[in-house]
DNA sequence: GAAATTTTTGTAATAATTACAGAATTGTAT
DNA sequence: ATACAATTCTGTAATTATTACAAAAATTTC
Protein backbone atom coordinates (compact mmCIF):
# COMPACT_ATOMS: atom_id res chain seq x y z
CA UNK A 1 0.00 0.00 0.00
CA UNK A 2 3.14 2.43 0.57
CA UNK A 3 4.60 1.60 -2.70
CA UNK A 4 1.57 2.90 -4.41
CA UNK A 5 1.29 6.40 -2.82
CA UNK A 6 4.96 6.91 -3.22
CA UNK A 7 3.92 5.69 -7.25
CA UNK A 8 1.42 8.04 -7.00
CA UNK A 9 3.05 10.91 -5.75
CA UNK A 10 6.03 10.54 -8.04
CA UNK A 11 3.94 11.34 -10.38
CA UNK A 12 2.41 14.42 -9.26
CA UNK A 13 -0.97 12.99 -7.82
CA UNK A 14 -1.71 13.44 -4.47
CA UNK A 15 -2.55 10.20 -2.48
CA UNK A 16 -5.90 10.42 -1.30
CA UNK A 17 -7.44 7.02 -0.16
CA UNK A 18 -9.62 6.81 -3.40
CA UNK A 19 -6.57 7.60 -5.73
CA UNK A 20 -4.19 5.12 -3.94
CA UNK A 21 -6.95 2.28 -3.84
CA UNK A 22 -7.99 2.61 -7.61
CA UNK A 23 -4.63 2.72 -8.84
CA UNK A 24 -4.01 -0.42 -6.26
CA UNK A 25 -6.62 -2.06 -8.16
CA UNK A 26 -5.04 -1.12 -11.29
CA UNK A 27 -1.73 -2.11 -10.49
CA UNK A 28 -2.81 -5.66 -9.25
CA UNK A 29 -5.31 -7.07 -11.74
CA UNK A 30 -3.83 -7.07 -15.17
CA UNK A 31 -7.41 -7.65 -16.59
CA UNK A 32 -7.65 -4.17 -18.35
CA UNK A 33 -11.19 -3.35 -16.13
CA UNK A 34 -13.77 -1.45 -17.17
CA UNK A 35 -15.06 1.68 -14.59
CA UNK A 36 -17.99 -1.02 -13.70
CA UNK A 37 -15.74 -3.91 -12.59
CA UNK A 38 -13.26 -1.25 -10.98
CA UNK A 39 -16.48 0.15 -9.01
CA UNK A 40 -18.05 -3.17 -7.89
CA UNK A 41 -15.02 -4.69 -7.09
CA UNK A 42 -13.82 -1.37 -4.61
CA UNK A 43 -16.95 -1.12 -3.15
CA UNK A 44 -16.90 -3.37 -0.15
CA UNK A 45 -13.63 -1.86 0.39
CA UNK A 46 -14.80 1.95 -0.12
CA UNK A 47 -18.40 1.92 -0.26
CA UNK A 48 -18.80 5.65 -0.36
CA UNK A 49 -16.77 5.57 -3.46
CA UNK A 50 -18.99 7.31 -6.04
CA UNK A 51 -18.64 6.85 -9.97
CA UNK A 52 -17.88 10.61 -10.74
CA UNK A 53 -14.95 10.36 -8.36
CA UNK A 54 -13.99 6.88 -10.56
CA UNK A 55 -14.02 8.38 -13.84
CA UNK A 56 -12.51 11.56 -12.55
CA UNK A 57 -9.38 9.82 -11.16
CA UNK A 58 -8.92 7.65 -13.79
CA UNK A 59 -9.02 10.91 -16.44
CA UNK A 60 -6.40 12.71 -14.19
CA UNK A 61 -4.22 9.02 -14.09
CA UNK A 62 -4.52 9.04 -17.66
CA UNK A 63 -2.97 12.31 -17.92
CA UNK A 64 -0.51 11.68 -16.00
CA UNK A 65 0.82 9.09 -17.64
CA UNK A 66 0.36 6.21 -15.38
CA UNK A 67 -2.57 4.06 -17.00
CA UNK A 68 -3.78 3.56 -20.21
CA UNK A 69 -6.82 3.95 -21.59
CA UNK A 70 -8.51 1.11 -24.18
CA UNK A 71 -10.95 1.90 -26.69
CA UNK A 72 -11.29 -2.07 -27.78
CA UNK A 73 -14.95 -2.37 -27.03
CA UNK A 74 -17.15 0.33 -28.99
CA UNK A 75 -19.12 0.79 -25.63
CA UNK A 76 -16.90 0.56 -22.71
CA UNK A 77 -13.69 2.13 -22.06
CA UNK A 78 -11.17 -0.48 -20.26
CA UNK A 79 -8.16 0.64 -17.79
CA UNK A 80 -4.20 -0.31 -17.77
CA UNK A 81 -2.06 0.44 -14.96
CA UNK A 82 0.46 -1.33 -16.72
CA UNK A 83 2.48 1.69 -18.90
CA UNK A 84 5.20 -0.64 -20.48
CA UNK A 85 5.18 -0.77 -24.15
CA UNK A 86 2.84 -3.54 -25.22
CA UNK A 87 0.28 -4.68 -27.37
CA UNK A 88 -2.91 -6.01 -26.50
CA UNK A 89 -4.81 -9.51 -27.70
CA UNK A 90 -9.30 -9.29 -27.64
CA UNK A 91 -10.80 -12.65 -27.75
CA UNK A 92 -13.92 -12.22 -29.99
CA UNK A 93 -15.73 -15.32 -27.46
CA UNK A 94 -14.81 -14.46 -24.52
CA UNK A 95 -14.31 -10.96 -24.53
CA UNK A 96 -11.41 -11.02 -22.19
CA UNK A 97 -7.87 -8.52 -23.36
CA UNK A 98 -4.33 -10.46 -22.93
CA UNK A 99 -1.40 -8.25 -22.72
CA UNK A 100 1.81 -8.87 -25.56
CA UNK A 101 4.62 -7.73 -24.58
CA UNK A 102 6.46 -6.12 -27.47
CA UNK A 103 9.79 -4.52 -27.14
CA UNK A 104 9.40 -3.69 -30.87
CA UNK A 105 6.28 -1.34 -30.73
CA UNK A 106 8.42 2.04 -30.18
CA UNK A 107 10.33 1.03 -33.68
CA UNK A 108 6.40 1.51 -35.07
CA UNK A 109 6.80 5.24 -34.75
CA UNK A 110 9.00 5.22 -37.37
CA UNK A 111 7.56 3.61 -39.89
CA UNK A 112 4.91 6.04 -39.53
CA UNK A 113 7.17 8.76 -39.47
CA UNK A 114 8.38 7.45 -42.55
CA UNK A 115 5.36 7.94 -44.51
CA UNK A 116 4.02 10.68 -43.44
CA UNK A 117 6.45 13.03 -41.87
CA UNK A 118 6.22 16.02 -40.18
CA UNK A 119 3.84 15.10 -37.49
CA UNK A 120 4.74 13.98 -33.58
CA UNK A 121 3.34 10.71 -31.98
CA UNK A 122 2.94 10.95 -28.58
CA UNK A 123 1.23 7.38 -28.51
CA UNK A 124 0.58 4.26 -30.22
CA UNK A 125 -1.89 1.52 -29.22
CA UNK A 126 -1.61 -1.97 -31.13
CA UNK A 127 -5.12 -4.59 -30.77
CA UNK A 128 -5.38 -7.63 -31.89
CA UNK A 129 -8.48 -9.63 -32.20
CA UNK A 130 -9.06 -13.29 -32.62
CA UNK A 131 -9.73 -16.52 -30.94
CA UNK A 132 -8.17 -17.13 -27.40
CA UNK A 133 -6.37 -20.58 -26.99
CA UNK A 134 -9.18 -21.35 -24.60
CA UNK A 135 -11.91 -20.44 -26.52
CA UNK A 136 -10.51 -22.72 -29.36
CA UNK A 137 -9.67 -25.56 -27.19
CA UNK A 138 -13.60 -25.88 -26.70
CA UNK A 139 -14.83 -26.63 -29.51
CA UNK A 140 -14.49 -29.94 -30.19
CA UNK B 1 -23.35 4.02 -58.55
CA UNK B 2 -23.61 0.76 -60.87
CA UNK B 3 -20.17 -0.56 -59.35
CA UNK B 4 -21.24 0.22 -55.81
CA UNK B 5 -24.21 -2.29 -56.24
CA UNK B 6 -22.04 -5.25 -57.80
CA UNK B 7 -19.50 -4.57 -54.86
CA UNK B 8 -22.14 -5.34 -52.08
CA UNK B 9 -23.37 -8.46 -54.27
CA UNK B 10 -20.36 -9.71 -54.75
CA UNK B 11 -20.09 -9.49 -50.94
CA UNK B 12 -23.33 -11.12 -50.29
CA UNK B 13 -25.79 -8.06 -49.45
CA UNK B 14 -28.53 -6.88 -51.02
CA UNK B 15 -28.01 -3.72 -52.87
CA UNK B 16 -31.16 -1.35 -51.52
CA UNK B 17 -31.22 2.33 -52.25
CA UNK B 18 -30.10 3.14 -48.61
CA UNK B 19 -27.01 0.37 -48.72
CA UNK B 20 -26.21 1.44 -52.02
CA UNK B 21 -26.24 5.35 -50.72
CA UNK B 22 -24.23 4.44 -47.51
CA UNK B 23 -21.52 2.21 -49.24
CA UNK B 24 -21.00 4.85 -51.52
CA UNK B 25 -20.54 7.77 -49.61
CA UNK B 26 -18.03 5.48 -47.30
CA UNK B 27 -16.05 4.55 -50.79
CA UNK B 28 -15.94 8.30 -51.39
CA UNK B 29 -15.46 9.44 -48.04
CA UNK B 30 -11.78 8.62 -47.04
CA UNK B 31 -12.37 10.61 -43.25
CA UNK B 32 -13.62 7.88 -41.37
CA UNK B 33 -17.33 9.45 -40.66
CA UNK B 34 -19.06 9.23 -37.42
CA UNK B 35 -22.55 7.70 -37.39
CA UNK B 36 -24.05 11.34 -37.52
CA UNK B 37 -21.66 12.51 -40.31
CA UNK B 38 -22.81 10.25 -42.63
CA UNK B 39 -26.58 10.72 -41.72
CA UNK B 40 -26.13 14.77 -42.30
CA UNK B 41 -24.40 13.61 -45.15
CA UNK B 42 -26.98 11.38 -46.61
CA UNK B 43 -29.62 13.59 -45.29
CA UNK B 44 -30.36 15.47 -48.67
CA UNK B 45 -30.55 12.63 -50.82
CA UNK B 46 -32.50 10.04 -48.74
CA UNK B 47 -34.49 12.31 -46.28
CA UNK B 48 -36.48 9.18 -44.52
CA UNK B 49 -33.26 7.63 -43.57
CA UNK B 50 -33.60 6.30 -40.29
CA UNK B 51 -30.54 6.10 -37.76
CA UNK B 52 -31.64 2.77 -37.16
CA UNK B 53 -31.47 1.06 -40.73
CA UNK B 54 -27.98 3.64 -40.71
CA UNK B 55 -26.64 1.18 -37.78
CA UNK B 56 -28.02 -1.84 -38.68
CA UNK B 57 -26.55 -1.30 -42.09
CA UNK B 58 -22.53 -0.68 -40.89
CA UNK B 59 -22.99 -3.44 -38.67
CA UNK B 60 -23.76 -4.97 -41.36
CA UNK B 61 -20.92 -4.32 -43.56
CA UNK B 62 -18.75 -4.86 -40.96
CA UNK B 63 -19.87 -8.19 -40.67
CA UNK B 64 -19.38 -9.08 -44.44
CA UNK B 65 -16.47 -7.43 -44.45
CA UNK B 66 -16.72 -4.05 -46.61
CA UNK B 67 -16.33 -1.74 -43.88
CA UNK B 68 -14.13 -1.30 -40.55
CA UNK B 69 -15.40 -0.12 -37.14
CA UNK B 70 -12.78 2.22 -35.65
CA UNK B 71 -12.61 2.79 -31.99
CA UNK B 72 -10.70 5.70 -31.77
CA UNK B 73 -12.53 8.21 -29.96
CA UNK B 74 -14.19 6.88 -26.38
CA UNK B 75 -17.40 7.90 -27.69
CA UNK B 76 -18.23 7.77 -31.06
CA UNK B 77 -17.12 4.55 -33.58
CA UNK B 78 -16.09 6.03 -36.93
CA UNK B 79 -16.39 3.49 -40.12
CA UNK B 80 -13.78 3.43 -43.07
CA UNK B 81 -14.77 2.00 -46.45
CA UNK B 82 -11.31 0.93 -46.81
CA UNK B 83 -10.31 -2.51 -45.79
CA UNK B 84 -6.72 -2.69 -47.03
CA UNK B 85 -4.59 -2.82 -44.63
CA UNK B 86 -3.61 0.48 -42.65
CA UNK B 87 -2.93 2.45 -39.89
CA UNK B 88 -4.75 5.21 -38.42
CA UNK B 89 -2.96 8.11 -37.17
CA UNK B 90 -5.51 11.00 -35.02
CA UNK B 91 -4.35 14.29 -34.36
CA UNK B 92 -5.00 15.22 -30.77
CA UNK B 93 -5.71 18.75 -31.56
CA UNK B 94 -8.03 19.09 -34.80
CA UNK B 95 -9.09 15.24 -34.09
CA UNK B 96 -8.68 14.25 -37.66
CA UNK B 97 -7.71 10.85 -38.54
CA UNK B 98 -5.09 10.51 -41.29
CA UNK B 99 -4.63 6.60 -43.22
CA UNK B 100 -1.30 5.70 -42.72
CA UNK B 101 -0.93 2.93 -45.59
CA UNK B 102 1.16 -0.33 -44.60
CA UNK B 103 2.13 -3.25 -46.07
CA UNK B 104 3.82 -4.63 -43.21
CA UNK B 105 0.70 -4.93 -40.92
CA UNK B 106 -0.16 -8.37 -41.41
CA UNK B 107 3.21 -9.40 -40.69
CA UNK B 108 3.10 -8.14 -36.83
CA UNK B 109 0.40 -11.09 -36.74
CA UNK B 110 3.22 -13.05 -36.81
CA UNK B 111 4.75 -11.39 -33.76
CA UNK B 112 2.23 -11.77 -31.48
CA UNK B 113 1.29 -15.57 -32.64
CA UNK B 114 5.22 -15.93 -31.82
CA UNK B 115 4.86 -14.54 -28.80
CA UNK B 116 1.52 -16.70 -27.56
CA UNK B 117 1.06 -19.02 -29.87
CA UNK B 118 -2.46 -21.13 -29.82
CA UNK B 119 -4.70 -18.24 -30.84
CA UNK B 120 -6.01 -17.39 -34.19
CA UNK B 121 -5.78 -13.57 -35.15
CA UNK B 122 -8.68 -12.53 -37.22
CA UNK B 123 -8.13 -8.65 -37.20
CA UNK B 124 -4.71 -6.23 -36.71
CA UNK B 125 -5.86 -2.55 -35.68
CA UNK B 126 -2.70 -0.20 -34.99
CA UNK B 127 -3.76 3.41 -33.91
CA UNK B 128 -0.98 6.76 -33.55
CA UNK B 129 -1.89 9.67 -31.82
CA UNK B 130 -0.39 13.38 -32.00
CA UNK B 131 -0.41 16.44 -33.93
CA UNK B 132 -0.69 16.68 -37.66
CA UNK B 133 1.33 18.47 -39.99
CA UNK B 134 -0.91 21.65 -39.86
CA UNK B 135 -1.60 21.59 -35.80
CA UNK B 136 2.14 21.48 -35.23
CA UNK B 137 2.47 24.72 -38.14
CA UNK B 138 0.16 27.04 -36.38
CA UNK B 139 1.95 27.05 -33.13
CA UNK B 140 4.33 29.68 -34.33
C1' DG C 1 -7.72 27.15 14.45
C1' DA C 2 -9.86 29.73 10.46
C1' DA C 3 -9.73 30.42 5.60
C1' DA C 4 -8.59 28.68 1.18
C1' DT C 5 -7.91 24.95 -1.79
C1' DT C 6 -8.57 20.42 -3.30
C1' DT C 7 -11.09 16.28 -3.50
C1' DT C 8 -15.24 13.65 -3.22
C1' DT C 9 -20.03 12.79 -3.70
C1' DG C 10 -24.87 12.40 -5.53
C1' DT C 11 -28.04 13.81 -8.76
C1' DA C 12 -29.34 15.21 -13.06
C1' DA C 13 -28.26 15.85 -17.93
C1' DT C 14 -26.26 14.23 -22.31
C1' DA C 15 -25.65 11.37 -26.09
C1' DA C 16 -24.46 7.01 -28.54
C1' DT C 17 -26.42 2.79 -29.32
C1' DT C 18 -29.95 -0.92 -29.20
C1' DA C 19 -34.68 -3.06 -28.85
C1' DC C 20 -38.81 -3.53 -30.83
C1' DA C 21 -42.84 -3.71 -33.55
C1' DG C 22 -45.25 -2.11 -37.34
C1' DA C 23 -44.89 -0.26 -42.29
C1' DA C 24 -42.91 -0.58 -46.66
C1' DT C 25 -40.51 -2.97 -50.03
C1' DT C 26 -38.89 -6.81 -52.55
C1' DG C 27 -38.85 -11.62 -54.12
C1' DT C 28 -41.32 -15.87 -55.35
C1' DA C 29 -44.72 -19.02 -56.85
C1' DT C 30 -48.95 -19.81 -58.85
C1' DA D 1 -50.49 -9.99 -62.76
C1' DT D 2 -51.71 -11.43 -57.90
C1' DA D 3 -51.12 -13.24 -53.47
C1' DC D 4 -48.01 -14.69 -50.03
C1' DA D 5 -43.60 -14.80 -47.73
C1' DA D 6 -39.39 -12.89 -46.56
C1' DT D 7 -36.56 -9.02 -46.09
C1' DT D 8 -35.62 -4.32 -45.24
C1' DC D 9 -36.73 0.08 -43.36
C1' DT D 10 -38.58 3.33 -40.07
C1' DG D 11 -39.83 5.85 -35.71
C1' DT D 12 -40.19 5.66 -30.98
C1' DA D 13 -38.79 4.24 -26.69
C1' DA D 14 -35.37 2.15 -23.69
C1' DT D 15 -30.70 1.49 -22.26
C1' DT D 16 -26.33 2.84 -20.71
C1' DA D 17 -21.65 5.01 -20.54
C1' DT D 18 -20.08 9.33 -19.62
C1' DT D 19 -20.16 14.27 -18.23
C1' DA D 20 -21.84 18.55 -15.81
C1' DC D 21 -22.56 20.67 -11.76
C1' DA D 22 -22.98 22.22 -7.15
C1' DA D 23 -22.75 21.12 -2.49
C1' DA D 24 -20.28 18.41 1.22
C1' DA D 25 -16.12 16.68 3.07
C1' DA D 26 -11.35 16.57 3.61
C1' DT D 27 -6.89 18.54 3.40
C1' DT D 28 -3.49 22.18 3.23
C1' DT D 29 -1.85 26.71 4.35
C1' DC D 30 -1.21 30.61 7.01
Amino acid sequence: MLKTQEYLSAHGIRPSAQRIAIMNYLLTHKTHPTVDEIYTALHPELPTLSKTTLYNTLKLFYDKNVTLMLTLDERQTRFDGNVEPHAHFQCNVCGKVFDIMMEELPELKNVCKHKIGELTISTIELNYRGECASCRGEKN
